[in-house]
DNA sequence: AGATTTTACCTTTAATTTAAAGGTAATTTA
DNA sequence: TAAATTACCTTTAAATTAAAGGTAAAATCT
């Protein structure tokens, strides 16, 4: 499925804020709300669209720190993690890489006795190193200003 | 602001699917729609609730290829490049981080040509480690099973 | 303690939005 | 060239939201 100038535009808002009516979106692009729904619909059936996440600030929340830890997984240990790791909650997201370490995370944890605990969690998968996020620079919503190529 | 179990129920749903009415998640969580919409309002203006993205596979839209960079800055480069970072539309996520490198950024490109391109724009700024990114082993969305506490 | 304010919900209702159905013109395929 | 498909449209019913006004419980003040 192609991704035309008129579905980028859609994705554009979509991005922006997710919960934009079709209406709105309509509006903006100059289709009518159904034509836009039915152009949504088809790039979530192509798996285009994955989603809609809600973004909370954890640290508002009372989930103070943020990390990045990456794992050089020990012989053997790698598969077992990665099934694992799908039941940490702390994780947000969790890629596997190439180069010296296997994996990287994004963790979300309550402070530094959360942030052990968790580690003590990994040290049985492999070796962590861990990265304390000082801010956030980029978000999300900057990418895709003008993807609409 | 206080996140109590109600808060977090609904933000699980708001987690799941952004695009959830307030009509469903008073259904599921046993509010009426308005108080729902009530509730996300606060933690909207508490800032707990930053923001409702839609997730895009950029793989299926034509951008084959995710990496993280790391970069560690040259003497008097960091503010700089914190400038212009929120300018590249490659740029997914970025982060300052403590360690050896500066900045962790999530990157999306075309194919490695691209790559190429946008790792010549990082080098006045630093030195930059790449890691392709193999796979997603899990996603935003598996955060706040049950973080209902 | 008692009075007052605030909070967290409710219901009702009007305006908006969505979903479904059916139609049309333009493009694609056979 | 004919048939099928696509991408949109309009219309309309059902659902949702937003706004208003009300109430009971909890919190705050005197």
């Amino acid at each position: 499925m192609q991704v035309d100038e008129l579905n980028w535009a859609i994705l554009l808002r979509l991005q922006e804020n997710a919960r934009y009516s079709f209406a709105e979106i309509g509006r903006e692009v100059g289709l009518s709300s159904p034509a836009v729904a039915e152009r949504v619909k088809k790039m979530e059936d192509a798996g285009i669209i994955k989603g809609y996440k809600t973004q909370i600030s954890y640290h508002k929340a009372g989930y103070q720190l943020k990390a990045i830890i990456t794992l050089r997984a020990f012989m053997g240990r790698l598969k077992p993690f990665l099934e694992k790791v799908k039941e940490f909650k702390e994780v947000n997201n969790c890629y596997r890489i190439t180069g010296n370490e296997n994996i990287i995370m994004e963790v979300v944890l309550r402070d530094q006795v959360h942030l052990e605990e968790f580690i003590d969690k990994l040290i049985t998968y492999g070796e962590t190193k861990t990265h304390i996020v000082l801010s956030q620079v980029v978000d999300f919503a900057a990418i895709n200003k003008s993807r609409v190529k």
